[in-house]
DNA sequence: GGAAGTTAGTTGCATACACAACTAATTTTA
DNA sequence: TAAAATTAGTTGTGTATGCAACTAACTTCC
């Protein structure tokens, strides 16, 4: 097996995987310093916040969250126990539950966004011109867009 | 609160997040398939092979495996069960112990390595044009020396 | 040199997650 | 329409990991 892998891909690759554990070790960090919840939990929130009507079925925001099915179940259980969602049996087919986003989501998104902000800001962000971002942008787009869809069938 | 950042700066961060996540459980998903261990694994056991004399302080290997102290005791446990790696004594201070690396553990690097660069290859470097990478290298490099050295007291 | 403080590593405990097996509901097939 | 196959979500179980508390060893300070 010898996959193309040249040396400048390798090189980016290694800057790229310890400097994402590391900045997202920081924003949890502060997060939790501010007493409050984990990324994932905005992950999922703010997945709801983008969907029209502020609801996805389970298995939707499972991919849009990065979370295995199961994994999901157990995050939405918390979620709903605090009110930030809503279980909501679909009406048209009685397998499928939505995850429905309350007011109260709303606002916990709001407390926790500009942490969040600030991580990325401060960990992230001020590394970079305007011109490294837009084209990390656009690579990271293209790697982005080709994992998107994680079916497990071959492509 | 209101940080510096940029609506451009912003997006790239939509795009780097969710990007890294799912490669890495791409590439996980293959190392397992090919009933190899996981990355943390690979990345402790390469941490050691780049050390000079292949051996490190547990303390330097949780930094550089990018784990806390307690995780990286409980993988170097398991990696001395497989006989990767030996747990030394320091002589000149009995508080320390090294992390050797064995010739078995060099071996299991060189089992996981081809299907590791495979993964890069495929899920993060097919997409990317040298130029791409060689920038990608330079922004995510001051990134990453920003955050190396994750010390608990303030900045 | 001995008490107090610091440092290195480990262990107890709690949490977050995945995979596989399961249940229930729908769709397909004959 | 009844059986088989598929799909959505949940639950059982195992594993990886972090934080806080602990032990042992070194360093500092008087």
């Amino acid at each position: 097996m010898k996959p193309i892998l040249p040396e400048g891909h390798l090189a980016a690759w290694r800057r790229y995987y310890p400097s994402f554990w590391r900045i997202l070790a920081a924003i949890e960090a502060d997060l939790a310093a501010a007493g409050l919840p984990s990324l994932s939990w905005y992950d999922a929130l703010y997945e709801l916040y983008l969907a029209p009507g502020r609801h996805l079925r389970m298995n939707e925001l499972a991919r849009s969250a990065l979370l295995s099915r199961s994994g999901l179940t157990r995050l939405v259980d918390k979620l709903e126990k605090e009110k930030l969602i809503e279980r909501q049996a679909c009406p048209s087919d009685g397998r499928v539950q939505h995850a429905q986003l309350t007011d109260k989501g709303v606002e916990q998104l709001r407390k926790m966004w500009p942490v969040y902000r600030a991580g990325i800001a401060k960990y992230f962000a001020a590394h970079l011109t305007d011109a490294e971002a837009a084209q990390l942008e656009k690579s990271l787009g293209k790697v982005a867009t080709a994992m998107e869809p994680p079916r497990e069938a071959g492509d």
